[in-house]
DNA sequence: GTGAAAGCGCTAACAA
DNA sequence: TTGTTAGCGCTTTCAC
C-alpha cells in the first residue's frame, strides 16, 4: 500500500522498460473478458474509460482501438473491429476531445468574434454558423467585443491560444489591426459582412450595392428625387460601402446627389442604434434641406427616425417614406410598418461556416468574396411624396 | 541529414536517456543568449514557440519556466523569474490552451445550451454568461437545439467529450431526460430559466410569480376581473410555473378562476411564437367567454393576439387589455406599445455565468434556487375595461 | 494486420 | 529554489 500511487499523477509502481507490455496486460485483470466492469474500485478511475481501458477489454493494443475507431475496417481485421467496437460500446468509452486535439493539432472548434451576440441582427449569423459546423462536428465559440479593439484583440488571444481551427471575423474594420497578427498565427479566418480595405481572407457578405439600389430604385418608382442617407459609420466596410452604394445607386437612377442629404454616422462619438438614428435623424433635419425620403442603414437608425419625425410633426409615409436595412424582428409590426431591405444574416451565417470549413480543409480563397443578394420588403413606411399628390 | 526527422512526429535522434540533459541543452544553440531568433530554420518549427524553447533561451528547465509563468516569484527567484518572461516576450511565446487542458483536466471552457441563439429573448443571456466567463478567462461554446431531444443529447455529448469545465442549460424540460448522464458525467450543471421537476443542479431564473402577479395587479388596479391567460408548454417548468402563478395570482386578488380563460399551448403541437399566439387567442375567442385582459406568457404570444383582435375587430387596449412577458426589442414600438413583465435576461445570464465558476470552484450548491426579479412595464396595451366608463 | 514506442505541450510530484 | 521525470489520452510512425 506505501508503493499505491496518491494522485492521479504519481510514479507508476513498476513502469520498467522490458515489462511495459505486461504493464498494459495488467489492464486484463481488472476486466475479466466478457465481464461487466467491477465496480468494487470506487476511486477516480472508474470515471474515465480511456483507450487503453478498450484496448485490454478488446485484449488488444491500444493503437488497435484507435485505428478501429477511427478507420474502421481499413487497417484492421474486421473480427478486431467488431471486438473493439464491442468493447468500446460495453466500457461507454467516449474519446477525449482533448487529447485528440493535442496529438492531431486540431482542435474541431471554430471561433466567432462578433460586436454583440445580444443584438437582433448579428444572432441569426451567430446561429447559420452553429448549424453548418454542428453538421461538420465542430463547436463554436462565441465573443461578443462591442467593436471594443482591446476586447478583440483579448478575445483573438484566447481562440487562438486555444488552437481554434478557424476564426470566424464578424468585426473588422477597414483599417483592421489585426491583420498581420492573424496571417502570422496561420489560422484560417473568414471575414463576415465586414471586409478590410485589403483583401486577406475570403469574406462571405451582402451584396450592398444591390440592397441600396433596390432601396433607391423602389423610392424613385415611388416618384421620390430629394432621397436622404442616413450612413453607418465608414470605418467599417458595410456603413462604408453602403454610403458609396447610395451615391452610386442615386447616379445610376439619374437622380441628383446632394452631399448635405448624406448624414454620417462618424460626426456623434460612440452612439449606436436608435439613439444615433435620433441624431442623425434631427441632424438632418436641422440642414434645412428638402428630402421627401430616407434612406437607412439599418433598422434602427430608421426607427430613430420614426420618434423624431413624430416630435416634429412629420407624417411617415405622407410627409417622408422611411426604407431601413435587414429587416430585424417586429419592424414589421411598427406604425407604419418598417419598408426595408431584408439581408439574409442565416445564410450569410451558414455560407460563412461553409467557407471557413473550406480554408480549413485547404488554404486557398484568400481574396474570395461571396456576395449574398438581399431582397426589398415593401411595408406601409414608404409611399409617393407629398408633392405627387 | 539522412537521420533527419521526416515529420513532427519522427524519433528524435538521440533520445537516450543519459543525455536527455544535453539534450535540453542543445535548444541553447538555437538561441545563441541575447541574440534574436535564427530565422534560417524554415520548417515549422519556427511557428511554434513551447516552454522547452522559452526554457532554453531563459538556460533553464521547462518545468521552470511552467512555475515562473504560472506562480511568478513564488516558488522560483525573482532573477529566473524576470529571465523567463523576458524570453517568453522574446519569443512570443503562448501556452499551449489544449496542452493545458489535457494535462490541468480542466479546459477552461464552458458549454452553454439554449434552445435557440438566435431568438431574441435568449441571446441576452448569452451575452451575461460570456461577459462573466471572459472576466474568468473561459471562453464559451454555444449549442442551439430547437428543443429537440436528440440535437440536445449530440450536443451535451459534445460538450462533455470537449471536457468543458462545466454546462449551461437553458433548454431542460420538466421531466429531463439527460439528467443522470449529466450526473455520471460529473460535471457541473447550472440550469437557466428551466428548471427539472425534482431539483438536482443549481437555478437561475426569473421569479415567475412575482412577474405574473405584478400583471395581475397591474390589471386588477384598472378594474380588470375578468382575465385570461395564454399558457406556454406546461413541459418546459417557466411555462407551467407561469400559469400556476397566473392562478394563484388571482386568487391572491381575490378574482375568480376561471379555467376556460386559460388557453394552454399544448393542444396545438409544435408552432411557436406569434403563430402559436395566433391560434391560443384564436382559440380563447372561439370558447364564447367574456374577458377583458389577457396575459400572455411571453411576449410573442402577445403579439400573436393583436392579430388575431385586429381582425376580430377588437381593440388594444379600448376593448381588451394585453400584458406580455419579457420585454423583448421594439415591444415598446408596437401599436399600442405593449405593457410587458420585463425580464432581466441579460442579469440572468451574468447571475448563471457566476453560479456556474462557484459550481466548478466547488461543488455544493447542488439545489439551490436564484430567482431574480422581473418588472412590470406599464405602456398603452392596458387600460381600464369597457364597462368601468 | 498488429504491436511497440514515441511524443503533441504542458504541469506536478519528487528529488536534490 | 531548481532540475528530473513522468504522464494527461491520444494517434502515428516504424518494425515485424
Amino acid at each position: 500500500m506505501g508503493t499505491a500511487p496518491r494522485t492521479k499523477f504519481a510514479r507508476r509502481p513498476a513502469p520498467h522498460p522490458l515489462f511495459a507490455a505486461r504493464w498494459r496486460l495488467c489492464y486484463r485483470l481488472r476486466f475479466p473478458s466478457g465481464r461487466a466492469i467491477d465496480m468494487s474500485d470506487t476511486s477516480k478511475a472508474r470515471t474515465t474509460v480511456t483507450v487503453a481501458d478498450v484496448a485490454a477489454l478488446a485484449g488488444v493494443h491500444p493503437s488497435t482501438v484507435s485505428r478501429a475507431l477511427n478507420e474502421g475496417t481499413q487497417r484492421v481485421s474486421a473480427e478486431l473491429v467488431e471486438r473493439v467496437f464491442a468493447a468500446s460500446k460495453e466500457l461507454g468509452y467516449r474519446p477525449n476531445g482533448i487529447a485528440r486535439a493535442l496529438r492531431m493539432e486540431r482542435s474541431l472548434s471554430v471561433g466567432m468574434i462578433i460586436p454583440d451576440i445580444s443584438n437582433p441582427i448579428y444572432a441569426p449569423i451567430v446561429r447559420g454558423v452553429e448549424d453548418v459546423l454542428r453538421n461538420a462536428g465542430r463547436s463554436v465559440f462565441v465573443a461578443s467585443t462591442d467593436n471594443d479593439l482591446a476586447r478583440e484583440a483579448d478575445s483573438l488571444t484566447v481562440m487562438l491560444d486555444r488552437k481554434v481551427d478557424g476564426i470566424l471575423l464578424a468585426t473588422a474594420t477597414r483599417d483592421y489591426p489585426h491583420v498581420e497578427r492573424l496571417q502570422r498565427a496561420n489560422t484560417p479566418v473568414v471575414l463576415i459582412n465586414r471586409a478590410t480595405s485589403t483583401p486577406w481572407a475570403p469574406l462571405v457578405k451582402v451584396d450592398d450595392h444591390k440592397g441600396v439600389s433596390l432601396a433607391v430604385e423602389h423610392l424613385q418608382a415611388l416618384g421620390h428625387t430629394q432621397i436622404a442617407h442616413l450612413a453607418g459609420t465608414a470605418t467599417v466596410s458595410s456603413g462604408y460601402d453602403r454610403r458609396h452604394a447610395f451615391v452610386r445607386s442615386m447616379q445610376e437612377a439619374g437622380l441628383p446627389v446632394d452631399p448635405t442629404l448624406i448624414v454620417s454616422a462618424d460626426i456623434f462619438g460612440s452612439p449606436v442604434g436608435l439613439k444615433l438614428g435620433n441624431l442623425q435623424a434631427r441632424e438632418l433635419l436641422s440642414r434645412c434641406v428638402t428630402f421627401t425620403a430616407v434612406i437607412a442603414a439599418n433598422d434602427l437608425l430608421a426607427v430613430g427616425c420614426y420618434d423624431v419625425f413624430a416630435e416634429a410633426g412629420i407624417r411617415v409615409p405622407e410627409d417622408v417614406s422611411i426604407v431601413g436595412y435587414h429587416d430585424m424582428p417586429l419592424v414589421n409590426r411598427l406604425s407604419p410598418p418598417l419598408t426595408t431591405v431584408r439581408s439574409p444574416q442565416y445564410q450569410l451565417g451558414a455560407q460563412a461556416g461553409t467557407t471557413i470549413l473550406q480554408e480549413i480543409a485547404s488554404r486557398s480563397h484568400e481574396g474570395t468574396v461571396l456576395s449574398l443578394a438581399p431582397r426589398l420588403i415593401v411595408r406601409g413606411s414608404t409611399a409617393a411624396p407629398r408633392s405627387e399628390l
